[in-house]
Formats: C-alpha cells, structure tokens, sequence
DNA sequence: CTCGTGACGGGGG
DNA sequence: TCCCCCGCCACGA
C-alpha cells in the first residue's frame, strides 16, 4: 500500500477522466470542470492540464470555454480544427465561432443544477 | 526560493 | 454586444 509513486499525475488525471464521459455532440466548459473537482482546481489549471493531454487517447475537443467558443485559436493545430471535429458530431456554430451551450453543455450524473434549472433561458 | 506564462472566468464600462 | 482588467493555480526556467 504505501505504493504512493509520484501520482501528481493524478491531478491530470482527474480532469481526463471526466473528459472522457463526455458522448459525442456534447461539451463541457472548463470552469464547470474545475468546479466539479473543487480543492484547488481552477479554469485555469483546468486548461492547462488539457493542454498536455494526450490527443490521441482523450476527447479533448469536447472541453470549450464559457462562451461557446474554441480557445484553442491558432496553436499547433490548424485553425478552427477543434470547431470542425465538434460540427462533425453534430455542434452548430454561429458565424461568431459560438455554440448554444444551453444545448450542448454536458452535466455528469449527480451534478445536476435543477435549482438553478431556468425554462426562461430558452426564450429565444 | 522567485518570476512569468497560460485550451479561463467574471465583472465593469 | 464587445473590450479591458484582475484573480486564480500548476509548472518550467
């Protein structure tokens, strides 16, 4: 049991795991997720550790920020590459770069706000 | 040890 | 609605 082994890498790991629930056609900010994980954990860090993760294994096109939008802008990778991986699971974007997140934001079982749930929010 | 950076978020004008 | 500023914490130099 002591087996602790450098798990800082469990910090990461958390987020990856619930990025990982997230169906196809569905998003999670990063806030929310931060949210979800508490102790210490902020949108910041959040998008941080998604920017290590590992591509090829994770769904990370899935995590967007508050606004609807892709904050990956230009990195790496090819310009509106994660908005076009996102409309081929059936996202629609605005011409702004912006999706409805009242639609496709995603909420883990037993994160549920229905407190907090508005039907005013769908007043178009 | 300190400093700067960054897939963010929210508030104010 | 858009633009700007500040805070937040992990991580590398």
């Amino acid at each position: 049991m002591g087996n602790e082994q450098t798990n800082d890498s469990k910090y990461r790991e958390r987020v990856y795991e619930i990025v990982r629930e997230i169906p196809a056609g569905r998003v999670m900010t990063y806030g929310q997720i931060a949210e979800i994980l508490g102790e210490g954990y902020v949108p910041r860090t959040v998008g941080y550790v998604m920017h290590a993760a590992d591509t090829q294994k994770i769904p990370w096109q899935r995590v967007i920020n508050s606004q609807g939008a892709c904050s990956t802008g230009k990195m790496t990778l090819p310009v509106n590459l994660q908005q076009k991986m996102l409309e081929d699971e059936g996202i629609e974007f605005n011409e702004k770069g912006r999706c409805d997140l009242k639609i496709y934001l995603w909420v883990p079982k037993g994160f549920e706000t229905e407190e907090e749930y508005q039907p005013s929010l769908f007043d178009d």
